[in-house]
DNA sequence: ATACATACC
DNA sequence: TACTGGTATGTAT
């Protein structure tokens, strides 16, 4: 209650500095003396200030709160109780108490390991970490208040014999893989949350234990050598420490689970001893804990709850080396709820403890009961997520972890002033990302640099590229912008760093399959009504082509946002934007689904064996059709023609049993280049398409052919040739096919297209082409250049929202991703190479290219 | 989309 | 001397 008394007088005990000891193994210590070393430790320095400062910000927070408090009347908080209530019955109704949630925590982790390999540490107090930051200290120095989080100074000064190791994560590593092993075996699907804490689905595993026979329940001990009653007393053992075969002294007075001892007898094998567990959840569970320590010489703690929520509090209450079950009953669940301190509770952290005390809310009991002011004072997710705990629910069913939504490094050093310095190491850290990025083949669109003055005031700075990069050169582009922004805006002037991290976000390469597999999987559901429809009608019933709700391109060029907010009306280029080349967009985007389409029977074939389908495309004859009837204005990397039959080749791919054979009939069309591939052979098709696509993607500026200044009437032709220097670090580009030769015309006003001759590096003069619309522009002006990209992009994107939302037509969400890559990339160096506008530290970046999704890409289904 | 705060290990 | 690093998510603008 006092612990943070810093209310009267805007110091006193910082509640975000004082001794948590919420945790276990924090009982029964002196925890004024300290607190007072660890406020002695810190006053004055700049970390405290820094502390002082958040903590009035919190009380800031909570006076605003207590001022709303006062304002409600009975009447409405009569109202939020009735909806409290509404939603309560609602939760209730769905309580499930029907799974067995367990979650698993190594105790004192990093330390046990620790001392496991250094017997010396055995009876010392001592902490993982450096003098800066602890990350886990051993039970023995617990008692001195030492604890996780806390730095090694202050430590050092709490317990002057405090050992400190420094971390050895490689080792926790190894450690962790050997227990996730065991948890596999209860629950394949288990969810690690970190190196040494899980949870676990012990539902199924126990439907199947019932019938086991006691020979699948019987766990040898590990060697001969330990005396079976004693094992989790026997602290003073001491047994060959190569074989490792006794726990660490991690504890005096285990609180714990019966040691249920058995089997002692010699029977035969090794020696050994064995156990036999019963059928019960909590036998099982104590066998794998069981198991854990024999195979790692390290303990585990348990809770056993009907979900996650639950599961987490009560493996903390026997900690360490202790299990706990909460029955699943509804009457022990909410008899538990009652008494449990709200910050025991996952999620609900120091700020929404005090927050809710405050209130007068310390216990699961008092949310309860609060409910409706909590309603009304809280946020919507935030309310939800407390009533949920008020009523003693959580998440019933366990999954594996999604996809990663961001990757970061970040690094603390002792003060970092000059500029020269903080460049390089931002790009060191992005060189570091680069890396980690790499290993998981990531690529993302959002990169943020954090950043930490000597005040330990953080900032982060975030720029939102309309393309998603990987590679160093591309972080450091965008980070070393940030950084100099901040370089140059900051206040007291040299930038004082502490911290600097570099982070990103906004991943495309993993969700990409997804969208374009259900695009797909409606392409097929649609078969021959999508293409059966003109495309000229589509477009009409789109809008797309309806002169009178155009807006001037220039319009769009200029802003953005009036782009954006043109989506429901127009979406189109402007009235001055020609059908034809809009239609062999589409006729395009046409061909690419097909080519995805038999990629994906060719997955399907391979994912499924013998259950893979037949895949008739239906669709195409009918495209065929509409694909004569528009004359294509757009080029090809081949001398091909493009003929509307031949835009579309006549697809029948078949899935056959035996495994992945797709046979196509006559040519094929690459979705990237557009040339004809001669072969029926999916695997030529393939490495063709492979070839054009990197080509493609790591060579961004040959789409640019600047050599010729001839015809043109350029006057910054000069860009070209910064984009030529520009050029990425090609050292990914494993193919080099040169031949991707189609020259990207760009133009604003359509009108003035020249009808659709292939365009090929021999062309007279330089040109732009657009790499989503693939129309030609002779403007010379890149900036021009990238708004029409951008906005191209953005229609595109609208285009498939309306695909897939709206229109029965799907339209092509398969588009040439790869394209669009390399058009963001091209816009991007583009305005590098001229104005600095887009990056530049004085303006915001552009908002380009909004409402951009992740986009798809295509190359892995070609593999 | 960005910035900042909170939370967890 | 010295107060982390990595990820996710919520809140506010």
């Amino acid at each position: 209650m006092e612990k943070g008394d810093a209310s009267t007088k805007g110091e006193g005990l910082l509640s975000r500095m004082a001794l948590n000891d919420n945790k276990a193994g924090m009982e029964g210590l002196d925890r004024d003396r300290i607190n007072k070393i660890i406020m002695e430790s810190s006053k004055g320095s700049r970390f405290y200030e820094n502390e002082s400062k958040r903590e009035q910000q919190v009380n800031q927070r909570i006076e605003k709160m207590m001022l709303q408090k006062a304002k409600i009347t009975e009447q409405q908080l009569k109202k939020a109780q009735a909806q409290v209530e509404k939603m309560v019955a609602e939760l209730e109704r769905s309580r499930d108490l029907n799974r067995l949630i367990v979650h698993v925590d190594m105790d004192a982790f990093y330390a046990a390991v620790e001392m496991r390999d250094c017997p010396e540490l055995k009876d010392k107090p001592m902490a993982v970490g450096s003098m800066s930051m602890l990350s886990t200290s051993n039970y023995h120095a617990r008692k001195f208040g030492v604890r996780a989080a806390m730095p090694g100074f202050i430590a050092k000064k709490l317990c002057p014999n405090l050992v400190i190791v420094p971390t050895n994560f490689d080792k926790y590593r190894a450690v962790s893989d050997e227990i996730r092993e065991i948890f596999a075996d209860y629950d394949p699907q288990f969810q690690p949350m970190s190196l040494d804490e899980a949870y676990l689905d012990f539902t199924e595993h126990l439907e199947q234990r019932q019938s086991w026979p006691e020979s699948s329940r019987t766990h040898c001990f590990r060697t001969s050598s330990t005396t079976k009653g004693e094992e989790k007393i026997d602290v003073s053992q001491e047994a060959e420490p190569e074989e490792r075969d006794l726990s660490p002294v991690l504890f005096e007075d285990s609180p714990s689970s019966s040691p249920c001892l058995s089997g002692s007898e010699a029977d035969g094998a090794a020696g050994g001893a064995f156990e036999v567990f019963g059928t019960s959840v909590e036998e099982a569970v104590r066998e794998m804990r069981f198991r854990i320590e024999q195979k790692t010489t390290l303990t585990a703690s348990a809770g056993i709850a009907p979900n996650t929520m639950l599961a987490k509090v009560c493996s903390d209450k026997n900690k360490p080396n202790g299990q706990y079950r909460l029955p699943s009953t509804r009457e022990a669940v909410m008899d538990f709820i009652q008494s449990l301190p709200v910050r025991k509770v996952s999620g609900i952290g120091k700020v929404s403890e005090k927050m809710l005390n405050a209130l007068g809310v310390s216990s699961c009991s008092h949310l309860g009961q609060q409910m409706a002011l909590l309603s009304m004072l809280f946020s919507e997710t935030a309310w939800h997520h407390l009533l949920q705990v008020s009523l003693g629910l959580g998440s019933t069913h366990i999954q594996r972890h999604e996809e990663r939504k961001s990757m970061s490094t970040e690094r603390t050093f002792r003060e970092l002033s000059k500029v020269e310095e903080q460049f390089s190491l931002c790009r060191k850290l992005c060189e570091e990302l680069a890396e980690d990025m790499k290993k998981e083949a990531l690529k993302g669109k959002t990169v943020t640099l954090k950043l930490k003055n000597v005040n330990f005031e953080v900032k982060t700075r975030a720029l939102t590229l309309s393309y998603a990069v990987s590679t160093v050169d591309e972080i450091f582009a965008a980070a070393k912008d940030l950084l100099k922004t901040e370089i140059d805006n900051v206040s007291p002037q040299p930038l004082r760093l502490r911290l600097m991290g570099v982070r990103i976000s906004a991943f495309v390469s993993s969700d990409d399959k997804k969208p374009l597999q259900k695009s797909i999987i409606g392409f097929l559901q649609q078969g021959k009504t999508d293409s059966s429809q003109g495309i000229h009608q589509r477009l009409e019933k789109e809008h797309l082509v309806n002169p009178s709700s155009q807006t001037a391109p220039s319009d769009c060029l200029s802003s953005a946002q009036k782009c954006q907010r043109q989506e429901e009306a127009t979406w189109g280029r402007g009235s001055k934007t020609g059908e034809e080349p809009k239609q062999s967009f589409f006729q395009r985007a046409q061909a690419k689904r097909l080519q995805l389409q038999v990629a994906n029977a060719n997955t399907q074939a391979e994912g499924h064996g013998e259950n893979a389908s037949v895949i008739t495309s239906t669709g195409m004859n009918a495209e065929e059709g509409e694909g004569s009837s528009l004359k294509a204005h757009n080029s090809t990397c081949s001398a091909s023609d493009l003929e509307g039959k031949d835009m579309v080749p006549l697809v029948e791919a078949q899935a056959s049993t035996s495994g992945c054979v797709v046979t196509v009939s006559e040519r094929l069309t690459c979705p990237v280049c557009f040339g004809q591939v001669e072969t029926t052979d999916l695997n030529v098709f393939n490495k063709h398409i492979d070839q054009c696509l990197s080509n493609a993607s790591t060579k961004p500026n040959q789409y640019i052919i600047s050599d010729t200044e001839s015809d043109f009437d350029h006057s910054d032709h000069k860009e070209c040739e910064v984009l030529e220097s520009n050029r990425d670090d090609p050292q990914e580009d494993q193919h080099s096919l040169g031949s991707l030769q189609t020259v990207l015309l760009i133009n604003d006003d359509n009108e003035t297209l020249t009808s659709g001759q292939p365009q090929s590096c021999d062309d007279k003069g330089p040109v732009l082409i657009c790499p989503v619309c693939q129309l030609t522009q002779d403007s010379d002006d890149l900036t021009i250049f990238n708004h029409h990209v951008d906005l191209c992009l953005n229609q595109e994107v609208l285009h498939q929202l309306r695909g897939q939302t709206l229109s029965p037509i799907n339209p092509p969400s398969a588009i040439n991703s790869k394209a669009i890559d390399r058009a963001r990339l091209l816009s991007t160096q583009a305005s590098k190479g001229k104005s600095k506008r887009r990056d530049s530290p004085s303006s915001p970046p552009s908002k380009k290219a909004k409402g951009l999704g992740p986009h798809n890409t295509i190359d892995k289904f070609f593999r």
